[in-house]
DNA sequence: CCGAGGTGGGTGAGTATTCACTCACCCCTA
DNA sequence: TAGGGGTGAGTGAATACTCACCCACCTCGG
């Protein structure tokens, strides 16, 4: 009980998105996994839904700042160490926000004013494809990566297994899913060489 | 009102799952839509849970059906008009079946009665993955794939660039999703061809 | 050095509303 | 006349949020 009441409401919030789901993360379970009175959450956060949208811009991880490193300075080790790394870090990165990110779906108009406070810092679901798509043209560029190959898609192809890879499996059933690690050296392989 | 009442019910849960999401869903509102009392809806289901799980059971549309048509017959086109058949549907697949199962994150319960039940029917969301590495790998028997491909990972590459884009792009604010058909011939031959 | 008073963080006990669900009853048709 | 499909009017439980009040701690004029 030594962290600020605010950090703790937070914790719990977000702890509870999780394990309960958005609809059972109630004002009552979260006062009291927080240990404190529904009442205090009100002096922290107008609303629950301020509570949610905090919980959404400074509880999630964000994957942007490692695409934009690497995108400015290229050349540093190979495409395919690079590319491991990426798809590693975008693994853990979806693992952790998408089932978050996907309860969103169930409240309309948490989504829509999540996605409003989203736009406004420049940001969205699409813009690590935006920064890799970057980063992949700048290895272009350098003339690691053919000249005729389409960026853009084969962005879309290496994110698009990272996040599948979130919600394709279930955690807790028959089907665990495939380590972040060899998961991503597998997929990077596989997209530099393709299959034809 | 011609259709039946059940049908209608149905319809009316559906649509409104996808418009104002599962949280809002109330037994009123469905009950409005579709045009009736909400005893009526208790007379053609025992509980709002459900009526959930017959949307998500009779509703969702399937993926695998193709995948097992083509992955017994593979030599009926070229590999690449398969993969960009393939493709395409899985991201209208995905485009109207993401949105509600992503709302199921939200309501945990939910989430493992309706796992539970894929689990029985022997389905589920990583089975479009194992669909379409079946397929590549009869492609491979067949020489038309390089032997030492990883057709798992081509399989993860492509599927989970379809399913991300049904959540990558906001549909209604100002990154539109591109265009199913286009998409789907960019990642294929991107995947053919490899990027290295 | 003191104490009056403001302030930020906290509480227990509500309240209005909404929710899923039920009940007694009805009506049409086989 | 029996019963499947329908209804209006509830019911208890749960929910987000409020209210009056509390208290430890700071500030600052005298």
């Amino acid at each position: 009980m030594q962290k600020p009441a605010r950090a703790r409401i937070l914790d719990a919030a977000h702890h509870l998105m999780l394990s309960v789901g958005l609809a059972r993360a109630t004002t009552k379970v979260i006062a009291k996994e927080a240990g404190c009175s529904e009442a205090a959450l009100y002096k922290h956060f107008t609303s629950k839904e301020e509570l949610f949208v905090t919980v959404l811009q400074e509880r999630l991880p964000r994957l942007t700042p490692l695409l934009d490193q690497l995108a400015g300075n290229p050349s540093a080790r190979s495409i395919e160490e690079n590319l491991v790394r990426i798809a590693h870090e975008a693994a853990l990165f979806y693992e952790q926000s998408f089932p978050i990110a996907a309860s969103l779906y169930a409240e309309t108009q948490l989504k829509t004013r999540h996605e409003a406070a989203m736009r406004e810092m420049g940001t969205g679901p699409h813009m690590p494809i935006v920064g890799l798509d970057a980063y992949l043209r700048a290895e272009q560029v350098a003339g690691r990566i053919r000249p005729e190959a389409d960026t853009y898609a084969a962005a879309s192809l290496l994110l698009g297994a990272c996040a599948q890879r979130a919600f394709a499996y279930d955690a807790a059933g028959q089907f665990p899913p495939p380590p972040a690690d060899e998961f991503a050296r597998d997929l990077v392989r596989t997209l530099l060489a393709g299959i034809g």
